[in-house]
DNA sequence: GAAAGATAGTCCTGATTCTTGACTGTCCTG
DNA sequence: CAGGACAGTCAAGAATCAGGACTATCTTTC
């Protein structure tokens, strides 16, 4: 059998998990757009995601999203112009600013939530509850375990590398 | 608790899957760099991951990675510039080309295919191989169940939306 | 077997997204 | 208070993708 036949009968980890997160997103902003949200896109997620009522700090939505914080910067700017969010002074530090969602991105963080629970509970009717808790546990654990993924302490740091 | 609180203890399935996502093409395009490729990148995956030892046609690339053709035209030519494959006319049909993959292309298909086995392995070992296996059928079914998704055949096509 | 439409591959232009380095103002530690 | 760390921003460039258009070839239809 030809090697690209076998991978299609088998797909890896790679490429399943790349098509699911793709049907996904189309899913979730093609739903979105219906529902009053049309120029929300897949990077702004980085952001919504991750917001908090009261507000969170810009380095703390890089952290969490794992974008740079000149990412979120021009993220939260196109926000900003959407009115999703604003910018308010953090009163613990005034080098910060806090990232506070308005009504408007409190509507589409609830809804992106509700779509993206209404595709989990499609897939959870259609392979069992059963089925579906241990799938969602084992993604998470593996997604964990990839975490930790180093390739070693890389025990000659910088020197035979030239 | 906070929203973002809930969302860090159970993740939707966007985020995981968009997480391991990331971190897998991680230790795959790291571990490649190691192994003789620290020129492949991501997006040259749309080509490699779909190549045949006797050639595959570009718009056959096209459809099996969800690319443009356009994409896997400049895909192609930066794989050719590295030594990874050659455009060789089709026999069959004079307008196409077949895409082959050389030697060094072969050598990386298969030490990217190693590795991807690699990491499922040891994910399979932490979990244990009938929750892996569990798991990976589940994921399967859940890409194809995503796959046939369809917001509506449109009842209303473009009327009332001015 | 000639005309009409479909298909394979490429060219080009512009938009989007990410990377990298640097900079200002504020905070924190000794 | 001096030095370093940190929050956020500015700016330039690379990487990636989207869209329209074009030539050459194939296929269908009359």
């Amino acid at each position: 059998m030809r090697r690209s036949e076998r991978k299609r009968q088998d797909p890896d980890l790679g490429m399943l998990t790349g098509q699911l997160l793709f049907l996904v997103q189309q899913e979730l902003f093609e739903t979105l757009a219906e529902q009053g949200h049309p120029h929300v896109r897949p990077r702004h997620g980085a952001v919504l995601a991750y917001l908090d009522a009261e507000g969170v700090r810009a380095t703390e939505l890089s952290r969490r999203s794992g974008q740079r914080k000149q990412i979120v910067g021009t993220i939260v700017d196109e926000l900003v112009e959407l009115g999703y969010v604003r910018r308010e002074p953090d009163p613990q530090d005034r080098r910060a600013k806090l990232i506070v969602p308005t009504e408007h991105g409190i509507d589409e963080i609830t809804k992106a939530d509700a779509i993206l629970a209404a595709i989990e509970r499609r897939h959870e009717e259609a392979l069992g509850a059963e089925v579906y808790g241990d799938f969602k546990r084992a993604l998470r654990q593996i997604a964990r375990l990839q975490r930790a993924w180093r390739p070693e302490p890389s025990p000659t740091p910088r020197t035979a590398d030239h």
